[in-house]
DNA sequence: TTTATCCTTTGACTTTAGTCAAAGGGATGA
DNA sequence: TCATCCCTTTGACTAAAGTCAAAGGATAAA
């Protein structure tokens, strides 16, 4: 693998070839195993971190022991940035934290960090990457707004909800397929809820024939039911 | 009033007299009474909004009917400001909605309406508006992080936790006094609950003589107490 | 194949918070 | 001062979701 698949980075979209090589010389790659700790929020922040295969989940423990899962982060997206502007002065300091933990979810999952002091750097020198960051943060708000909606719900319309969701990002060929990437317990972690919970949410949908499960497949046989589901 | 308010406003910090005139003649200001709508989420999106004075809530309503308070903002602060970004062409075409609700929450609460097409302008000249405004963001998800690891967990927790982080902001004159400008009502649709469970919930923090509650005042009595329900 | 481990599901029970209905209480204006 | 309105609190009840304990099932290693 080389510098190419910064090229699918949307917060890099803006530059040319060799920019990219610079970027990619100047960034650290590791491979993760299925469950490793990408890092821990105890850890002094270094950077902020792209997804170049795999799949991450970026999440909190609260002090009862409960795990919640702030967001799954995907290839070509970037996780941590968010504290480089507004916490500039206690990361040069190397005073700052990380806010969150993150962990692979798969093997061979591959991480690229990008140093701060590097990226500070670069974006004196780039309005581009300046505005492609806007635009990413603006996103993940957008997402966070939604995910506060959503958990202010109750489990069975966050879980509709989640699971119209994914069925819009599913492949085209799998018509009505979902491939849960990830486990029914980090699923049930990021709508806020515990296993048992989802577990029974998910018989509740079987038995109204709105879903079937095999595994981590979840076949949607009743679209227009689980749109009801997912509203009142 | 006139443009010097602008100056308060981090967004507009590193522009000088005569850029903060020219943002100032461009703008819209107008003044709201309490329970008086800026925006609907059914409205075309035309700009962002600056809190001059006064204090405004943004939420939604849930096809229940419930409402669910996404924010607060005070004076010298943004809001509705993270589309400009990610919506960018459906902005453009005039294609896009506010995605929440906008409502003043006390008399002559003064608001400036900055016009996208005009910010889009300024930002392309202006590289430290740029900046500023990813610190701002950067800003707005680390509080709806915080936002959603508190909303999954018991009502209690989320009061203890809302209380101790108002106590922090609270002036030290008034030490251990917190000031609620906002109604009881909002404060449950804030913390995701509604008016009785809140109601509730601090009348066992008085019970328990951890605080007490004379109208909008409160009290920190017992502030060790309150640390130890917001953790376990 | 068998065993061990991990993930998921079930059942019984408890706790938490929401619903509905009604009563207090404070502020405002007649 | 009284009446009205709105915000807040209470009480009784219901529904939702968490806890604990244990059993199934799948997967991978022996």
């Amino acid at each position: 693998m080389d510098s190419s698949i910064l090229k699918n980075v949307n917060l890099f979209s803006g530059l040319n070839e060799e920019e990219l090589n610079k970027i990619y010389s100047h960034s650290n790659v590791k491979t993760y195993d299925k469950g490793e700790m990408i890092f821990f929020d105890t850890e002094p922040y270094i950077g902020f971190y792209i997804v170049a295969e795999g799949n991450v989940k970026i999440f909190k423990i609260s002090k009862d022991g409960r795990e919640h899962v702030l967001l799954f982060v995907h290839p070509f997206n970037t996780f941590a940035e968010a504290p480089l502007f507004d916490q500039f002065e206690k990361i040069r300091s190397e005073d700052f934290y990380y806010p969150a933990n993150a962990m692979a979810l798969e093997d061979k999952t591959k991480i690229i960090l990008i140093r701060s002091d590097y990226f500070y750097n670069l974006l004196e020198k780039n309005k581009t990457i300046c505005l492609k960051m806007l635009s990413g943060l603006s996103r993940k708000l957008k997402h966070l707004n939604s995910h506060i909606e959503s958990i202010s719900q109750d489990v069975p319309r966050r879980l509709a909800w989640f699971l119209l969701d994914e069925l819009k990002k599913s492949p085209q060929k799998e018509k009505g397929i979902i491939e849960l990437g990830i486990s029914k317990h980090d699923l049930a972690a990021y709508l806020g809820t515990i296993d048992e919970t989802l577990s029974r949410c998910l018989k509740k949908f079987q038995e109204n024939k709105i879903i079937s499960v095999k595994g981590k497949k979840i076949h949607i046989i009743g679209k227009s039911a689980l749109r009801q589901a997912a509203s009142v």
